[in-house]
DNA sequence: GGTACAAAGTGGGAAAAAGTGGGATAATAC
DNA sequence: GTATTATCCCACTTTTTCCCACTTTGTACC
């Protein structure tokens, strides 16, 4: 399963370390989407289907649905890490992420999100404020 | 059941000594995640999965479900104790929890929490102060 | 209470593993 | 043919991990 955080930075070449914690499970082949509040998606082949539940066996005349899924499908590239762990990240998915040179990487069960570090922040501090409810039951505890 | 107040410090390789006495409920796999008021919560794997159980299977496009794992586990962080009972504190929780040198620990009943000593100080007697009225109109009142 | 022994804690060295930057070659475009 | 971009690979740096030795604390027995 994957968990934690891990930053890194996008270099010159627009190559990012993907980190080793992340690589022992997703294996070297990974898919890369736009994903939700600015962030990307890595997800590994096998995960992908089950990530499209509630988008997918909706009918086509559905509007919303075929709009997530261009959303999530029509923007998915595959990319394999190189003998020392990094990927090229497109130029298109750099900029729809905003990343400017500093990156982390969330590790969410199934997937990790890729975020531009500062915006990242900015969203975790927001998080922690609605978060109490679930943080609660976490302390006291089943 | 924790209780009780340790302190120790964190090294200049990033390791923090976890109490005996709480090594002893907790095991030596833990989870630690950002808590309230600064302060770091760790807990037991045996405790923090089954807060899991009712994210895992809810869909991506749902954005509390998502927002809800990203706290649970892209902030969360496994750890492993040493052979003599440290652990590492990665950078971020570090950083979060705004820790310099020295920390302590609290046992909460299910959890302990990890402060830096100084914030923990300061928040304490803000506690010893808020907390003096209340309990001088409890006793009143009888 | 003091001494001796045992257990636990602390700091740090050294080897191994991983990460980083960049050069050289190959592929593609112009 | 030349220039630009992408891919592969190498060498250096940094981080991580494992382990050991010393210090401190705890415990038992005198």
């Amino acid at each position: 399963m994957l968990i934690g955080q891990e930053s890194g930075k996008i270099d010159e070449k627009n190559r990012i370390a993907f980190p080793k914690k992340f690589r022992k499970v997703l294996g070297n082949k990974l898919i890369i989407t736009q994903g939700f509040e600015g962030s990307l998606i890595i997800v590994s082949m096998d995960s992908w289907k089950p990530l499209l539940e509630g988008t997918e066996g909706k009918p086509l005349i559905n509007k919303e649905a075929r709009e997530t899924q261009r959303f999530l499908l029509g923007t998915a590239t595959e990319v394999e890490l190189d003998d020392k762990g990094r990927f090229i990240l497109p130029e298109y998915l750099r900029k729809y992420a905003e990343i400017q040179k500093e990156v982390v990487c969330l590790g969410i069960s199934r997937y990790v999100e890729l975020w531009d570090k500062k915006k990242w922040e900015k969203h975790n501090m927001e998080l922690i404020k609605t978060i109490e409810p679930i943080a609660q039951k976490l302390s006291e505890g089943e």
